[in-house]
DNA sequence: AATTATATTTTGACTAATCAAAATACTAGA
DNA sequence: TCTAGTATTTTGATTAGTCAAAATATAATT
């Protein structure tokens, strides 16, 4: 049985692998997203070894056992649905659910979570666009990438937003920058570092490359 | 801050004073609740006194604080409010919702709870019939009523024994109709002026109607 | 290649929560 | 009152998770 900690240690790593697409997520990485010191991710890391969660590469970093990533993917799941579940059912607002769900996702049974899924209707993706991974542990991959990344004059529509940034989430939700919204990039200025968005109602938003890195969209008709 | 131990340890506590209506609650009987040893229980209690939890009067038992009683109660609102929601709104077992409750109450939050509390129609009694507290930490105690006038099939716990009878108290001890102790209305046959109960255990028992009005229950899960 | 900077690991220490088993205090019966 | 039995406390040890700071390895720069 794994504890909440080991639990939230490997949602993470699964997550830097899956957004990075990378094998190995070095220690100092893992520490930072957990918010510890770099000492203790290395000792979770031979203790979390030990138990055949991960593998552990000395000065490299670590990846997910085959028993690993299907408990992170349960984490995931896990917290993805409960999200849903406090958008669409409790009405909570769109900028708090995650600090939520992570302390409930280490807390609700197999059961529990499996009625609750029944009751949402089975939904395929989480208020932030995020796929919620299929109770054998499935992910559905989308192909979305960054506002910045998109040429004038194309037509996205929103998939995701990275931030978990409080402040940065109640921006984007009064700037319609939700997942489902469509837009019209109308104007990128690589040296002010720019982009200019249009609603197909003709409303026009300003972004900085920074923000707009935040954004994954995918490409569709403007 | 209370760590989820803390929270349990208050909780039981306060269901112990509650339901038997003691001042102090002996630390053997701390243990046995949370199925700890006894030398845990001590321990615990000496430092949930130093962080102001509960009063420890060593060699006799704990009472709670003030501010552990606050906590309690919430904790118990918290586990009342989630068993009606798993029951009504999920469709859960009855059999299976106390075990579902203790995880999740150590991880919602206040905010979250109000959400649920308002989606739920702020509902007064749990499944198993128990007062849930208000927001404010006021607990409603159900007013007992003698066993005669229950229906067959209910469940019942033992609050009280009314007559002062000698004989009749240690009739009452010997056949463990004790405060406390949790029977099912088996059978009755109000011709026969006759009441049958059956111990969780299913030991069975007979009282007459004069018996039964001298003995004051409360309603709850059989 | 030598030096500097950065990332990682080690070491030693701490807290919370627990157990087993020995020691102690209390209680009830003879 | 003395003793036997029960309840409680102490003691010593363990595990998970953490930090600060020192030590070490690797990468980058001159």
């Amino acid at each position: 049985m794994a504890t909440s900690t080991v639990e939230n240690y490997l949602k993470e790593i699964l997550v830097i692998t899956l957004e990075e697409d990378v094998a190995k997520v070095p220690m100092g990485q893992v520490a930072k997203v957990l918010g510890v010191t770099p000492g203790t991710a290395t000792s979770m890391a031979k203790s979390m070894e030990r138990d055949g969660w991960i593998r552990y590469f000395p000065r490299v970093g670590v990846s997910l056992t085959k028993k690993g990533r299907k408990l992170a993917l349960s984490m995931l799941r896990r917290h993805r649905l409960l999200e849903t579940f406090l958008v669409e059912t409790l009405g909570l607002d769109w900028s708090e659910i995650h600090v939520e769900a992570e302390e409930l996702e280490h807390a609700i049974s197999e059961k529990v979570l499996e009625k609750l899924d029944e009751f949402l209707g089975r939904p395929r993706f989480d208020p932030h666009g995020d796929p919620i991974p299929s109770k054998g542990g499935v992910i559905q991959q989308l192909a979305s990438k960054p506002l910045s990344e998109f040429k004038k004059g194309a037509g996205v529509r929103i998939e995701s937003i990275v931030d978990q940034d409080k402040e940065f989430l109640h921006f984007a939700r009064k700037s319609a920058l939700v997942p489902g919204q469509i837009f019209k990039i109308t104007g990128k200025e690589d040296c002010a570092d720019a982009i200019t968005l249009k609603t197909p109602k003709g409303k026009i938003l300003n972004l900085g490359y920074r923000s707009a890195e935040k954004i994954l969209a995918l490409p569709c008709e403007a």
